[in-house]
DNA sequence: CGGTGAACTTACCGGCGAGTAGGGTTACCT
DNA sequence: AGGTAACCCTACTCGCCGGTAAGTTCACCG
């Protein structure tokens, strides 16, 4: 009885690999876990499973439980953060840059991979070096967007970072609920929606507000 | 020796309760430790030691700690909905229902008590039970918003529903964003801008949106 | 004053899951 | 072939924590 597997990813019990490519594997299969069930539900043991070797292996590359999260959390929000940073690169026309950072957080969160679930849904914010991570990636998400509000209405520096903290969590938050399914509009609809949203949202902002 | 304990709340330990008097003080340590700590640091022992009784008392009133939660979470996510509808029945001015909207967003957010801490930053969302609230949370603050969104530029429901989702997120977002404190930002201008540009962004949708 | 029940306690159980000890097996190089 | 190093496994420890059994003290009533 010849071992059956499926030769490309994952199962494959039994199949020694370099330590490279069993890292690269472990990486990708304990994100599926992850994002599967949360970090408190995911079971070292479970990974070990999913990835077809024993747990000893796994901790032959990764220290500890939280090591392996952190090491994948940094990846998510790397991603983020590259394509949010090519989305505002990617014009020099601020309504046109709204649509791109629209765009990019629809890509995000539609992503095979689901990273989003880490960055936006973990279950380890009370973990310092977690909540550390995503605050930062916030901020610098917020920092992105702030710095073209800030050129293109003058506000000051603490009010253009509100606002765009506002507008990222108004994309994010969009881009979560039209990915969970429930309505009808479809996605190019969507992203010209929200991102009108924003763009009147900012776009008439004057240099200096107006009284009540 | 005589006990040296503040009388009104907390500690007093050996005091004796009666029923309904020990739950809501229990209530309300538990929620304490639960926002301090998150769901899964925190420990049923931890709780029972902050109220100054021990553990058996406190599974006399609750279940378990998941059911423990669940009541809190309740509770806040109550008072959610509850602020967000005074504040959009407040008026029917649609401009200043947003300034209203913004405002109970900011109330939640920095309420002494931290029930948003369970709403918007739970660890336990691969609950199903604590999912559904939470899911039914948003759509329910995201439907109050849908319908004056609808009425005021007719917009088809499920487009209506998406902005609106959209809408809750900045406003809960930039809330929470504010209320970290890392901001120069005082409340009064915060709640200015932010109403500013969720107003900007929704009131200029025309009955149907221009091309690209 | 004796009894009854509710409030409370100490001390324990049992399971679960992160992390480890120690030994076996395969690939590769000389 | 034979040695060696890396890869891998079975089987275990151990601490933590939700939940419980059984016994104790207080308040109140006839």
């Amino acid at each position: 009885m010849t071992a059956s597997a499926s030769p490309i990813r994952g199962g494959t019990r039994g199949s020694r690999m370099p330590r490279d490519e069993r890292r690269a594997q472990l990486l990708l299969v304990a994100r599926e876990v992850f994002v599967a069930s949360g970090y408190h539900a995911a079971g070292m043991d479970d990974i070990a499973d999913a990835a077809g070797i024993s747990k000893p292996v796994l901790y032959q590359h990764f220290p500890s439980k939280l090591d392996l999260y952190l090491a994948l959390l940094d990846e998510a929000i790397d991603t983020l953060n590259v394509e949010l940073e090519r989305a505002v690169a990617s014009t020099s026309d601020n309504k046109q840059r709204v649509a791109a950072a629209t765009a990019a957080y629809f890509d995000f969160v539609n992503d095979r991979l689901g990273g989003f679930r880490l960055v936006f849904e973990s279950d380890l914010t009370n973990e310092p070096a977690v909540r550390l991570r995503i605050d930062e990636a916030s901020d610098r998400c917020a920092a992105l967007i702030s710095r073209v509000i800030a050129q293109d209405t003058g506000l000051k520096d603490g009010e253009a970072t509100l606002l765009a903290a506002g507008m990222a969590g108004l994309l994010q938050t969009a881009a979560r609920y039209w990915s969970r399914g429930d309505t009808q509009v479809g996605r190019e609809e969507a992203t010209r929606l929200i991102s009108a949203l924003g763009w009147r949202g900012i776009s008439s902002f004057p240099l200096s507000h107006p009284p009540a």
